[in-house]
DNA sequence: GTGGTCTAGACCACC
DNA sequence: GTGGTCTAGACCACG
């Protein structure tokens, strides 16, 4: 499992963790009911603070992607269907504000075609 | 001069002030060498404090958006242009690397574009 | 870290410590990717606002002489080198342009030469 | 008379003034006794406030550099000599305090001669 | 009145 | 504990 972190950025690590990892179920990289690392092997792995990774699994959870069975370990929902739509929609709404600012600086949704067929 | 601010928003004050004034300088809203408000005056009309404005002022230097003189006021670029094409082009590298996170969630650019022609 | 500040110069405090700064790593006293002290640290060492502090560190990292992660501290660069060479780029600067005095006065570069033998 | 005045530096107006015009008499461009520009029209020309030429001339004329008679004029001192010793003792001034620079940064006087030659 | 600098200190998210 | 942001307000030089 390769996770870019970008330490970097002002979205916080545990929300990069969370978008990475809800990526790759979208993708089906990982199966439904497949098991995911521990939080401190990933958090190792990753050289951050277990904490770090515990909150990212804890959104996960309430979010439904991930499913957490106390001394057998995390594991993918097995509906991931849910995880691509909400993935989906999540990137629509940003495309949506994008183009919201390119309304503002006066450019119209046509700009924005023209630059994508190219 | 109308800057919307959005306390709740994870972008800081003075990045909105920057960006605000960046597009009205990019809009033509402002003219070349125009003098905007004082530090003290646009502190005063958004209910912020002086370092705030301060602050984004001095990115904008950076920029090149304005040009400030000690004790005389702060002004306009006179390059309007440059920054036109900089304010732009940050736009739309936004929308490519928005691009790319659609394609490694396996969407294609038409996805978008159907979004786009609602 | 001895760093020397004047606070009756026309030198603002935090432009001397940025100053300090690229000194010591010119000289190689840090070395690449070292911890320096933190913005709090530091300005209690000095007797300064962590403020005057914050903004010194800004302009390292702007300058890329520094890089500054959140939450974990404040790191010299990989790349010395390059800090090497514009620190002593700028001094010949200042010596060309004060050369440039000189000659505007009427003296010429071996009148330097002899003071500097001096 | 050509005063070049830079509002960006942090050297304040007055002293720029100041500077240009000790320089004008060190090069003997201004004769002993000579006639300069009033106030009024000094600061006229150079597009700034008469209070900052005032406050150059009151340095100058404290300085010697330049001596003011009510209602007749301000004229150059005819001691142009001690004009000329003083703005190089200035000079060699900023020079050792390069030199110190330089030598604070580990390079020795060897090192700036040699740059001097080129 | 204008910008430049600095202090003192608060609150926050993150780790 | 660390950096990030912001407030409140002071003092200064300059013009």
């Amino acid at each position: 499992m390769v996770i870019n972190l970008d330490f970097k950025k002002r979205e916080p690590i545990y929300e990069q963790i969370v978008s990475e990892i809800e990526r790759y179920v979208s993708l089906e990289v990982f199966k439904p009911n497949e098991k995911i690392p521990s939080v401190r092997s990933l958090a190792l792995d990753l050289g951050i603070n277990p904490n770090t990774v515990k909150k990212a699994y804890d959104i996960l959870e309430e979010k439904g992607v991930i499913v957490t069975i106390s001394t057998k370990g995390t594991f993918i929902t097995d509906n991931i269907d849910l995880v691509k739509k909400e993935k989906q929609e999540q990137l629509f709404k940003q495309l949506d504000s994008l183009i919201n600012e390119f309304e503002k600086l006066g450019l119209s949704r046509n700009d924005i075609i023209d630059r994508l067929k190219k």
